[in-house]
DNA sequence: CGCAGATTTGATTGTTGTCAATGATAGTGG
DNA sequence: CCACTATCATTGACAACAATCAAATCTGCG
């Protein structure tokens, strides 16, 4: 359960960085790539089910996901959960307290999880010094605005079986566009807990609501996830398609 | 119901903008100004009910807010509709559209409302030249996903009593931040429909509810629209407060 | 006046939540 | 290795909440 921090020496540069070898994210220009790894303090490592940001929290820094899932969350007084969105390589998180003061919400690893650190006080001289990369955080801001705006109709408009078969569907296509699905096992790391937390649906609710999924041949539950059978089935379900996949910033 | 383009000549240049002398904008320097005034295009006035921006369009335009409310919303196929979030001045509207390909969501008049139009091809000029204009688009875009967040939460996980008292707080805030409320009419304009579509419940479940708020004196409702009574009331029944207002950026 | 949109109300149906209990599985410490 | 525990998944019975249906009122407006 243990969170740790390695302002590492040796680690890999932002130059060699793995992950931006995948085709969806747009190419950096060499002056680019250069800032990044200067604005990188260190990696933070988590493990499953520990906190990595805290609602509330004044944070000092940013960061993007390196490996593995996660989830933003928000609770309320008397223990009420609501999962806002996941994340997985690639994406950012903490803008929030970054650009304003506090963090709004919370995030928990749903898999071990790795995050670049980046130093929140240096945020200004990204815009200053590169529009490019201050193109590229308002992008993200956007698309997760948009990603926010389809979980909204998803709880306020469609029915349980709707819902489930958007999340699973939705999930299924940020796992695979991330690379963090395998071609055999494409299994999706959460609980019928999260699914509940995420669709505003009793955990009971949750559990009949996947089970008819799963008897349409759609999904399979396995010991903690799920296992996408139809991803095109369940956007039929839902209704709803994920758009083209465009070049994505990474940062 | 129309609405009109005016690519008005005599109209009021950003220097003597009379939204920007509310004590809530940040000032902006000079050069700002120039660059913004040069950025804008012209405005656009729409009546109420009239859609001013359509889900799937690929718009060449970019707005902000400067008289009146209105709002963002998604549609199923099948009729079902979502409100995701209101706007009113000092707002951006069609970001999403301008950063990503299109628009993945429609806008609303509620009442007749003014916006500016700004060239969406002339956005990444904005991101080279003025870093501080640029930084506020993406703290603008952060304030409406932490808004959002909180819907979410809402729809999510709050009862439907807490839901319409959460709106009803929010809109309030909202209004009489932006300076739309009168001291003695407190009015939210706004119907049952409008509420139903943003909580995710029936028009005449959201009738009831109201209607026990309105028996609480919490508020009262009007012709076409609300009277907030008690304010604070409605945030200790939705466990929500506004958070401090801090001087915001305005385009 | 007559119309259209908005609000209100009661009756009924259907969905979803709560309660309670049972399995299943993995990890822990003896 | 085996009880022991904790977490997760599953199921049935029942209660509560919210949707639907249907109808009536009310309002502003042409």
């Amino acid at each position: 359960m243990a969170s740790e921090f390695r302002n590492n020496p040796v680690r890999v540069s932002c130059h060699e960085c793995p992950l931006r070898l995948r085709s969806h994210f747009r190419p950096f220009s060499s002056e680019e790539l250069d800032f990044v790894s200067h604005f990188k303090r260190g990696e933070l490592n988590a493990d499953p089910g520990s906190t990595v940001l805290v609602e509330g929290s004044h944070s000092a820094h940013l960061y993007t996901v390196l490996q593995g899932w996660g989830f933003r969350y928000k609770i309320l007084e008397d223990g009420r959960r609501q999962i806002l969105n996941y994340v997985v390589p690639g994406d950012m998180v903490g803008l929030q307290g970054a650009v304003m003061s506090e963090m709004q919400h919370s995030v928990e690893a749903l898999t071990p999880i790795t995050l670049c650190v980046f130093e929140r006080n240096r945020l200004f001289t990204l815009f200053q010094k590169h529009a490019g990369l201050a193109f590229d955080l308002t992008w993200l801001a956007a698309r997760e605005e948009s990603i926010l705006d389809e979980h909204l109709l998803s709880i306020g408009r469609r029915t349980a079986t709707e819902r489930a078969a958007y999340l699973l569907a939705f999930l299924f296509e940020r796992g695979r566009v991330a690379g963090l699905l395998d071609e055999e096992r494409r299994h999706v790391p959460v609980t019928q807990m999260h699914v509940a937390d995420t669709l505003g649906l009793s955990i009971v609710h949750t559990n009949k609501t996947l089970k008819k999924l799963a008897e349409r041949g759609l999904i399979r539950w396995l010991d903690r996830g799920c296992e996408v059978l139809d991803p095109e089935g369940l956007q039929a379900v839902a209704n709803w398609s994920p758009g083209d996949p465009k070049l994505r910033p990474f940062i």
